[in-house]
DNA sequence: CAGTATCCTGAAAGATACTG
DNA sequence: CAGTATCTTTCAGGATACTG
């Protein structure tokens, strides 16, 4: 089977494969492109992390959506979750190698925003007065 | 002001400035992060597209959809749109410099989920198999 | 501390119809 | 062809309360 963005003579999607199927970019997404994935991603880059370390280093996130982000996270093979049967409980969170691949790419993601926010701010706001009462937002 | 992600003796979010205020990895995720921004702009790396074929290339997109999609790139600055004044009319939509920046980076998340896309997969065959009857999907 | 269990709301996206 | 205009649905995410 080969992958269409391997090619550069056709003008099929590029990130479908030739047989229709996804080649992975939508879950990649799916799970990228929530609220908070990228986040808990980044900050475990650092190091391990606990539950809690965790929240408060994700200001505004749930206690019910950090559970649910480290458990996707944690499904698909990203992050590592240990128990230690103590009283209070300690469970600490930490990057698999599958995970640390995806850092670089993270990384990236945030030097890029950090670099052209600017731009992309300006260019809302000339959008906008451009096209005023528009829907888009 | 200095950047948290500069530095690496803080404990402190990395992708957070010092004022507490976001880098733009937000922005960035709520523009890429959407169904279908990436892959519109995957394929207008390869280069110009007219609504219709943008349409084509992107399997399952509605209109109304793909209008949204390629409105905010341009409110964005990251694509540009020429009406060409023809009947039946005509427009182009092409990466600007800035959308051709973001290339690289879209390109190495689609390798990257191409490469990792089958131990994501079985990652996930795992995890429900020792999970059975969970929520998390 | 590290979670579950419920309930609820708003935004994203789909369906459908119409138009210059 | 390249869109708008509406209406409807879905569901990610927030709020809150409870627990081993």
């Amino acid at each position: 089977m080969s992958v269409g963005h391997t090619a550069v003579t056709t003008r099929r999607p590029v990130v479908w494969c030739d047989d229709g199927v996804d080649c992975g970019i939508r879950d990649l997404l799916n799970r990228l492109g929530d609220r908070w994935s990228v986040l808990a991603v980044v900050e475990l880059a650092q190091g391990v992390r606990r539950f809690r370390e965790l929240q408060r280093a994700l200001p505004g996130i749930s206690q019910r959506m950090l559970t649910l982000t480290v458990r996707r996270l944690e499904r698909d093979g990203l992050v590592s979750r240990t128990v230690h049967p103590t009283v209070p409980p300690q469970v600490e969170y930490e990057l698999t190698p599958l995970g640390h691949s995806l850092t670089h790419l993270v990384r990236a993601m945030v030097d890029w925003s950090y670099s052209h926010h600017d731009a992309i701010v300006t260019s809302r706001r000339e959008w906008d007065e451009a096209n005023p009462g528009s829907e888009i937002r």
